[in-house]
RNA sequence: UCCCCGAUAGCUCAGCUGGUAGAGCGGGUGACUGUUAAUCACCAUGUCCCAGGUUCGAGUCCUGGUCGGGGAGCCA
């Protein structure tokens, strides 16, 4: 008899039908003629209950001695059960054993992050990393839908690169055959102006490294950033894009992931739904008067770090966009506000609850001649922009964009304490494995 | 690179002013027809991170190291 194969998630549609389930053994209880079983298979957890009166003797035994993580394939009946958080349980009429796991490293009681991290490869079939995934999965899937129905082109950027985009950060160096050092992206900026030039506006998604020896919750070595750039675009425009975007994104995860947020991560979602267009706007300008009045001893021309970032994100319901910063703090590309040189057209959106900065971005420097003072000011190798400043030689542009960080983004929305569990397998400076 | 904290059973941890190691979970055995981190009884389990030092005696105190965690800077 071939019982139909089906998925916990749609086990609702087989009331009082004989099924199949294939999953592994997530926790097991028992009491004497009953043995409960948490069946997982990646789309939810079911209870299969063994009873003594249903099954073999042997098969009734075998039952309590199944260990945590077992791979097995179940068969019984669909029963309604409002005892069940999912509404439904399995009345098991026959178990087999695919493969019996023994001395599952995970047990249902508390681990410490280390030891999780260590056995990241297991962690993720546990409840609340299996939602962060989907989280995740469903952010890059907004993110994309966003662009792709917004007339963007995905254009990919390359990973290898000749030299420092930004000339700020340090780089993963790679040796490249006979040219010498290569590096891993820091960002794919640079080329999104060039595909933004041939299409009007394009954007790159894909991983990006940093080998700064950054040990906080907020960084990775390894981490994934979308970067839109649009031709003809403001640095006003540029704002709307960035808080259409994070607010859509926002909306697509509460309405797929908002029971689940709320109910296995704990997750105070009514601060999500706030999180709506338009996003308040101050520019640093502003932004160091509040600080100060806060009691902070922010001066004109400080960055902000991570406690100013907190001060004033929580002055607000939803992400604010701080815009104008001193040309000092930001990149040679981007472009100076012609109303005042001081400050340059970029933006950085802050993230509410003290998660940072989601999205930097701006309007880039249009100019030739701007343009190749500002590398040499910087000390950059003039030869590796040759191809840059070509953007500037036929048919500039005004246009801007920005880089948005998707594992900021889902600790945010998740409610986590660091961005490593936003990741399946978190590259960190003392973290390779697995 | 800097600052703070930590390392004891497979895991999470306790271990007082220095006297020779212990609880929960997990594992094993048994009891129970409704458990939700089930409960109850019994059983087994240690390079107390490493190397020196102080001491009659070190898991405990001191020095150095290793590894890990948190934070800063930098950034998304």
């Amino acid at each position: 008899m071939a019982l139909p194969v089906v998925r916990i998630a749609d086990i609702a549609q087989y009331e009082n039908q004989d099924v199949e389930l294939r999953g592994w053994l997530y926790s097991r209880r028992s009491s004497g003629k009953l043995h409960f079983l948490q069946l997982r298979d990646g789309s939810g957890i079911i209870q299969a209950v063994v009873f003594k009166g249903d099954v073999s003797p042997e098969l009734f035994t075998q039952a309590d001695h199944l260990g945590q993580e077992t791979s097995l394939l179940v068969r019984g009946t669909v029963r309604k059960d409002a005892r069940s958080p999912l509404g439904f349980e399995l009345g098991v009429k026959d178990l087999q054993v695919v493969h019996a796991a023994d001395g599952y490293p995970i047990t249902p009681k508390e681990h410490g992050v280390a030891y999780l991290m260590e056995n990241r490869h297991l962690w993720l079939r546990s409840t609340r990393q299996n939602v962060i995934l989907r989280v995740r999965a469903t952010v890059v899937k907004a993110i994309r839908d966003f662009f792709d129905n917004d007339g963007f082109t995905l254009v990919d950027a390359p990973i290898f690169t000749p030299a420092a985009c930004e000339g700020t950060s340090t780089l993963f160096e790679v040796p490249y055959f006979d040219l010498g050092q290569a590096y891993l992206t820091q960002s794919g900026q640079l080329y999104m102006e060039a595909a933004a030039m041939a299409l009007g506006k394009a954007y790159c998604f894909g991983p990006t490294f940093r080998a700064e020896k950054s040990k906080t919750r907020r960084h990775l070595t390894e981490f994934w950033m979308v970067e839109p750039e649009v031709a003809y675009m403001t640095l006003e425009e540029d704002m709307v894009l960035a808080e259409r975007l994070v607010s859509s994104v926002v909306q697509r995860v509460l309405e797929k992931h908002g029971a689940e947020l709320k109910g296995v991560l704990e997750r105070d979602t009514s601060k999500l739904e706030a999180v709506k267009a338009p996003f308040p706007r101050i520019t640093y300008s502003e932004a160091i008067e509040r600080l100060q009045k806060a009691g902070h001893p922010a001066q004109w021309g400080d960055d902000f770090g991570g406690d100013e970032e907190t001060v004033l994100a929580n002055q607000f319901d939803r992400p604010v966009i701080v815009h104008r910063y001193p040309t000092d703090l930001k990149a040679f590309y981007f472009k100076r506000d012609p109303a005042n040189p001081k400050v340059a057209l970029g933006m950085d959106v802050l993230a509410p609850e003290g998660y940072g900065e989601i999205i930097g971005g701006g309007q880039r420097e249009d100019d030739l001649a701007t343009l190749e003072a500002r590398i040499e000011e910087h000390h950059l190798p003039k030869e590796a922009f040759g191809w840059y400043l070509d953007l500037r030689r036929y048919g500039s542009v005004p246009h801007a964009g920005f880089g948005l960080g998707v594992e900021r983004t889902v600790g945010w929305l998740c409610g986590l304490h660091h961005v490593r569990e936003t990741i399946p397998f978190a590259r960190m400076m003392e973290r390779i494995t697995p």
